[in-house]
DNA sequence: CTCCGCTGTTCCACCATGCGGAACAATGTA
DNA sequence: TACATTGTTCCGCATGGTGGAACAGCGGAG
């Protein structure tokens, strides 16, 4: 079905471009203007774009777009309804930051926040993705894939988030057997210079990792010595959430 | 293009019914099986759909949905920049739960959440959506349509949320414009039984009706005399909102 | 003012390709 | 065992998507 395949390739080009006219995406997915145009005309009368304000020249995606992808996360047999208490009683705990990650592919996507009483916090929109190696919860995952897994990921050439200095694939299996042993992985402003983190790994079912939770918080209130409290209690409050996903 | 109606029927059928069978998706859009099957394969290969885990046989949405859809809200020229700041502001001179919705259609759709210190509090994931009448952002956003668009809405049957009572449309109508003179809405307890909340429309910057911003608190914290502190600051602070999105 | 490069849009003939009935296989229920 | 489900494969027909070419509208440069 090639005209269903153009029509995500366009779509998914207009939510990462938008507002984006014809002739831009056609030319970065290289298809022909008319074939793009006729696409954005379906996914209008489909009600998944729409002409951006004013400009009857841009499209933009519609609210539908949220409404059917804010359903993606109930698939997993009711992960939220399990999570968000734990993740309520982890942040009364700590008073800071809980994020709940999923795994898509090589990257983290934020599917679950509760953010903090103290006053400085830093703000991550619902959906956003990172590489798993560049956050704590993806290192969390990172050290639990299978080893086959683990390795086709390390082949790809790997850079700190910030300052963009090179990470040697040998040093992140160290640390990563450094977390596999004492259960949580720390970003200590690695990716953003504001924010530190610990993550801890989250399991379905079939003992696979899915994700991760993580507490977060500005670095002057998440040391290396403060992260040795908080780790032990990600590590205890993701482990509760796979409980509850066993059971199920 | 009738592959890529199908399709989209497909994936919205999926959203609102997962985990779902190629039969039972067939049966509901009254199309034939081989019809479905090919949109669910093809929406696989675009990485949109996959099989639950385990059963091979019921199909799922991919966490790519959500990622796409996150950023439907993006689209309104930053507007989650301009309210973040503003309902970061607002819990925690109200220590209570901040919604921000748009209007979608009929429909209010919560699009971010800033959720309050205090324990007791009600969970409203993103992406959720509500009928205009039934609560209190969306009596804000009726208060403020034009015209035509409120008595096309009127004419649909209303009843509220929780006791289904029917609503009569001249008792909406002395409700709205009450709610207009005094610049916002009130929902104390109607739609759940445990969530009351106020409400304040926001405008684009071509002074339309685009959202409105929230306080939800348990009706024990928000009652008749409390809404009027909580009121006036809803109110002010969708303003100002307002007011960012007009310098845009 | 005119030209040029860029937009978005319309038209149309060809033929790839999606359509869907029928027939099959693999379940689990009476 | 019989039956009613499920999901899956196959294939011939004609529907409808494809994409080149040509047109129109806009804005900036010379």
């Amino acid at each position: 079905m090639k005209s269903v395949r153009i029509a995500f390739l366009v779509l998914e080009d207009v939510a990462s471009h938008q507002p984006v006219g014809v002739s831009e995406i056609a030319r970065r997915l290289d298809l022909p203007k008319t074939t793009v145009q006729r696409s954005l005309n379906t996914l209008r009368h489909a009600g998944w774009v729409q002409p951006a304000e004013e400009a009857r020249t841009a499209w933009v995606l519609t609210i539908r777009a949220l409404v059917v992808g804010a359903r993606a996360t109930d698939a997993r047999a009711g992960l939220r309804s399990i999570a968000v208490p734990v993740m309520e009683e982890l942040r009364r705990a700590t008073e800071e930051t809980i994020h709940l990650f999923l795994r898509s592919g090589d990257r983290m996507v934020l599917i679950e926040r509760l953010d903090g009483i103290k006053p400085v916090r830093v703000f991550t929109a619902l959906g956003t993705g990172a590489r798993l190696h560049r956050v704590s919860s993806g290192k969390a995952v990172l050290a639990h894939l299978p080893r086959a897994e683990l390795d086709a990921y390390l082949l790809q050439p790997m850079t700190t988030g910030w300052t963009r200095a090179p990470i040697d694939p040998e040093d992140m299996r160290q640390e990563l057997d450094m977390i596999r042993t004492r259960g949580f992985a720390t970003n200590l402003a690695q990716n953003q210079p504001n924010v530190s983190a610990v993550g801890a790994a989250i399991f379905d079912a079939r003992e696979e990792v899915i994700g991760a939770l993580t507490i977060s918080a500005p670095p002057e209130r998440l040391t290396e010595p403060g992260s040795f409290d908080f780790g032990p209690m990600v590590s205890d409050a993701a482990r509760r959430i796979t409980m509850g996903l066993r059971l199920r």
